[in-house]
DNA sequence: TATTATACTGTATATTTTTACAGTATATTA
DNA sequence: TAATATACTGTAAAAATATACAGTATAATA
């Protein structure tokens, strides 16, 4: 998550504020007000940077169309809305906007490890480890990951999750279903990028 | 409080799903529009008489200025701390505080419906349908399922996660393994209780 | 039996609100 | 050095929204 300028921070306490305090979030006039701002361009332009920045959403068109993504501080209780990455363009980063299908409100440490995002897996290679297609994945980013670990890796424009199995040079990803074959990676010839690994799973009946 | 109407009922949860979909609440117009009214003053009724009977506030003058004050269900993009029930001991009821092995703070609708509890799944009797040992199956409370739904059921008093399949008399409670034999009750002679079925599972990795 | 509450449709309007556009200025990055 | 991000003022128009008013109809209450 990107770092937020102090003036960013200031609105999007603001927005927090006003939500606790109201059960509604302002409008860009009442946070010019709050804010001392005179122009309703400049919480529009701080609402935008939020936006980007992956903090808040914009319901456009809408009145007070403002929902908190992450908040700074837990005012009620530890529930963030954790995103939900589908099909990942190629070449983009995996939490970018567009990769963001939906988000589901839940605990960010409702496993062991904390999380950052949810992955939609597609297609069976992990059937046998009872990943079903459709399943969400709950993804930590980290690069700090062991032999045996589930992880999310990029490949070229490909993001694939795996079993995880690196020795020297050779990296190895091992699905869990015996019609797939295991990817094998030398590195001194192709770049690989970990972005992360598996804390838990999450389905819908 | 005064006890709300069946269409007030409707009006109050209307605005509190919208509230933790969106987290800003609806206009009179949105609330017309789930609800089938075609006057926005219909919901504008509504609201007046669930501010006079002291459920919500509405702010005058302020777009989507209604803020709860009771809440009927606790929805909540905040989590609740939803029980996990182990082994069920012999005779007792499911969410007995004896079962309860701990507890997870989670959304209760981080999942399409609503659940009560979490139950640990004991066994592989359900693993080719990706349902492992220690899996958390989230569990809604209900009689009302149909077949080939994954159901919670009583027999005497063991508590099983299998498919539900009914036939006039006969009821099968279907394993996903080919290791597992169907159990198969015809209910003249047997009782099987119907305590919820799945609508999600959990998983930590 | 008159009154009040519930439960709406339908229309209209004043107000609220978003949002685009045109500027100014500074700091940082490429 | 140019481009981009930050950080605003100021104005205006289009769109969203609240809300008043005029009705109709039924059920409950005094």
């Amino acid at each position: 998550m990107k770092e937020l300028t102090k003036q960013q921070t200031k609105v999007l306490t603001c927005v927090e504020v006003y939500l606790n305090k109201t059960g509604f979030p302002p409008t860009r006039a009442e946070i010019c007000k709050e804010l001392g701002f005179k122009s309703p361009n400049a919480a529009e332009m701080h609402l935008r940077a939020l936006e980007k920045k992956g903090y808040i959403s914009i319901q456009s068109g809408s009145s007070r169309g403002i929902s908190i993504v992450k908040r700074q501080q837990s005012f009620m209780g530890n529930s963030d809305q954790m995103p939900v990455i589908g099909l990942v363009a190629a070449g983009s980063p995996t939490l970018a906007e567009e990769n963001i299908e939906k988000r589901i409100s839940c605990d960010p440490n409702m496993f062991k490890d904390s999380f950052d995002y949810f992955l939609k897996v597609k297609g069976l290679s992990m059937i046998d480890a009872g990943i079903h297609e459709d399943d969400l994945v709950a993804i930590k980013k980290t690069t700090d990951v062991k032999n045996g670990d589930l992880v999310v890796v990029r490949l070229e424009d490909e993001v694939t999750l795996k079993y995880f199995k690196k020795d020297n040079h050779s990296l190895e990803l091992i699905p869990a279903n015996k019609d797939f074959a295991t990817i094998k990676v030398d590195l001194r010839e192709q770049d690989a990028f970990v972005e992360g690994k598996s804390v838990g799973l999450i389905r819908t009946h």
